[in-house]
RNA sequence: GCCGCUGUAGCUUAGUUGGUAGAGCACCCGGCUGUUAACCGGGAGGUCACCGGUUCGAGCCCGGUCAGCGGCGCCA
C-alpha cells in the first residue's frame, strides 16, 4: 500500500504493509521511530521492542537513512507523528541498509547539485518534478483543446535557426551538425500542414551566460499557428498562463506547500494582463530610476526592476525593429517596429516568452536577411516555405523551466530542472 | 568572455597580530518507555584546493594555477 492512501481515517486500526526508505531515524530506549518514505508521502513508523522480533528489533534500530524496507503495522491516528498518522510495526523486512547517505541538515546549493542523482529523492525536489509533470500535462490539455496538433521537430540540425545564438557542434558522420537552439523553423514548415502547431523539446544553447535562469539544455515550448495575429496570440498566451497557473493551483497544494509558495501569488494570475507598447514599459523603468535609451533591450536587471512590484504577467509589444530577429514582421503602418511580443513573468522574474508574427512574404524576408548581412542560401528551407502559399502567422517560445521557477516561487532555474546542465555543469 | 568574492573533516563552518587546526551535524560505541532533522556520555575522522615564494615558523602574508559562487553581457 501506498503511504499516501493511509494518512486518513479510512485505514485506522487496520493492518497494512507499506514500503519504502527510510526518511528519518530515533530510537529512545525501547523505542525505535523510523519515518518511512514513498513516492506519495512520508509516515512514522514506531518499533517496540517485544512486539517484533529481536532480529527485527535490532534491524530497526540499524535501518540508517535511506534503508530501503518494508512494515506491516497497525495504523492509527496519532497527534505527535509528523503527518498525523502512524504505524505501529509488526513486521519489519529490510531490502538493504543504505551505507551513510551523504545529505544532512548542513547542505548547500551547491552541493545538492554535485549529489543531484541523491537529492532527487528529497521532498523539495519529488514536490518540484510532481509540479513539472502538472504543468507539461497541463501545457499539453489546453493546446489539445485550443486545436493544436504536437509534433516532434529534430534536435540534430544542419544550420542556424537563429542568427547569432550560439550552437553547440557536433560530429555526424564526417560533417558538422549542432543541437537545435529552437525548433521554430520547423515548426513554421509543420503548421503548413497542421495549421496549429507545437512542440516541447529541449534546446541547446552554448552561451557562455552565468546567471539564474540559464541553462544550456532546458525545456522549450514552441507554438505556431496560421492565420493569427501578434494580438492574437497573446490573447492565447493569457488564456494558456492562466489555466497551467490555475491547474497548477489545483493539482499541487501540497507540493506548493512543501516548496513554501505563497499560492496567493498564483491566485493572482488572472486575465487580463498588463499590455504595454515597448516605450511605455522604457519609461516605466525610466520612472524605477534605470538609465535607459529610446531603444535598448532589456536585460535581466531591467527586467527585475521592471517587474517587481507586478502581480499578473506583462505583455511588451512592438519592439524596436532592430532590437529582434530578422524573421519577426515589422508593423507595416509602422516599419520601426516589429509584430512582436514577450512575457514578463511577476515578481521580478522577467521574460518568460517571447514571440510575434512571422514575415510571410518570400521577398520582405529576403530584404530582411539582407540588411541583416545574412545570406538567404543559408536559410534556403526557411526561405522556399514561402514559396508555396504562404500565409500570416504567429508563434511563440516559452521556457518551461522558467515559468515553473515562477510559479513555485524558486530562486533559481536549477531548483526546478532534476539534472541541470550548465555551462559549468555537466555532472551528474 | 568581463568584474567581484570564496576554497579548512563526508556536510555546514570558527580560526584573533604569522606561533600545538576547533565546533555542530552525519558516522561508530554506550544510555534513555513517545521521539519530532531528540537528548546525555564517549570515540574515530584533517595533504587547511593545488604549485611555488617570504619567514626560525604559514590555514593566515606574496605570486601563480584550478575549481566554485555572485553580478554583467546574451537570451527562453
Amino acid at each position: 500500500m501506498h503511504i499516501g492512501e493511509i494518512l486518513n481515517d479510512s485505514h485506522v486500526d487496520s493492518v497494512v504493509t507499506v514500503r519504502g526508505w527510510v526518511y528519518r531515524s530515533r530510537e529512545s530506549g525501547r523505542l525505535v521511530f523510523l519515518v518511512i518514505r514513498d513516492s506519495t508521502g512520508i509516515v512514522q513508523v514506531v518499533v517496540e521492542k517485544g512486539v517484533v522480533t529481536p532480529e527485527e528489533f535490532e534491524a530497526a534500530k540499524r535501518s540508517t537513512i535511506e534503508t530501503s524496507i518494508e512494515v506491516e503495522g497497525k495504523c492509527s491516528k496519532e497527534q505527535k507523528a509528523v503527518t498525523g498518522y502512524e504505524l505501529h510495526a509488526t513486521k519489519i523486512k529490510v531490502y538493504q541498509f543504505a551505507e551513510n547517505f551523504p545529505i544532512t541538515k548542513d547542505k548547500s546549493d551547491e552541493f545538492l547539485l554535485d549529489i543531484r542523482h541523491l537529492w532527487l529523492r528529497s521532498r523539495e525536489m519529488t514536490a518540484i518534478m510532481k509540479m513539472r509533470e502538472t504543468l507539461l500535462d497541463s501545457i499539453r490539455s489546453f493546446m489539445k483543446e485550443n486545436g493544436y496538433h504536437e509534433v516532434q521537430p529534430p534536435m540534430f540540425v544542419g544550420g542556424m535557426v537563429e542568427g547569432g545564438s550560439t550552437l553547440f557542434e557536433v560530429p555526424y558522420f564526417g560533417e558538422k551538425a549542432y543541437l537545435t537552439q529552437s525548433s521554430q523553423f520547423y515548426l513554421e514548415a509543420f503548421m503548413f500542414s497542421l495549421e496549429n502547431v507545437y512542440t516541447i523539446s529541449p534546446s541547446f544553447r552554448a552561451e557562455k551566460s552565468r546567471t539564474r535562469r540559464h541553462l544550456t539544455e532546458y525545456s522549450h515550448y514552441e507554438a505556431e499557428a496560421a492565420w493569427v495575429s501578434n494580438q492574437q496570440m497573446m490573447d492565447m498566451e493569457e488564456d494558456m498562463i492562466v489555466y497551467i497557473a490555475q491547474h497548477l493551483l489545483d493539482s499541487n497544494r501540497e507540493e506548493l506547500e512543501i516548496v513554501k509558495r505563497d499560492v496567493n501569488k498564483i491566485r493572482a494570475i488572472e486575465k487580463p494582463f498588463y499590455r504595454y507598447r515597448y516605450e511605455k514599459v522604457i519609461e516605466i523603468g525610466r520612472q524605477k530610476g534605470l538609465q535607459l535609451d529610446d531603444v535598448s533591450d532589456l536585460g535581466e536587471k531591467e527586467e527585475r526592476a521592471i517587474t517587481e512590484d507586478f502581480d499578473k504577467p506583462i505583455f511588451v509589444y512592438n519592439f524596436p525593429t532592430q532590437l529582434k530577429p530578422f524573421y519577426h514582421r515589422p508593423d507595416p503602418e509602422d516599419p520601426l517596429h516589429v509584430l512582436n511580443h514577450d512575457v514578463l513573468a511577476p515578481e521580478g522574474y522577467g521574460e518568460v516568452i517571447g514571440g510575434g508574427e512571422r514575415i510571410w512574404n518570400k521577398d520582405e524576408l529576403i530584404a530582411r536577411m539582407r540588411s541583416e548581412n545574412l545570406n538567404p542560401e543559408d536559410y534556403q528551407w526557411y526561405v522556399d516555405l514561402r514559396s508555396y502559399g504562404s500565409v500570416p502567422h504567429s508563434g511563440f517560445g516559452l521556457g518551461v523551466d522558467r515559468v515553473l521557477t515562477w510559479l513555485a516561487g524558486l530562486d533559481h532555474i536549477n531548483k526546478v530542472v532534476p539534472f541541470p546542465r550548465s555551462m559549468r555543469r555537466l555532472r551528474p
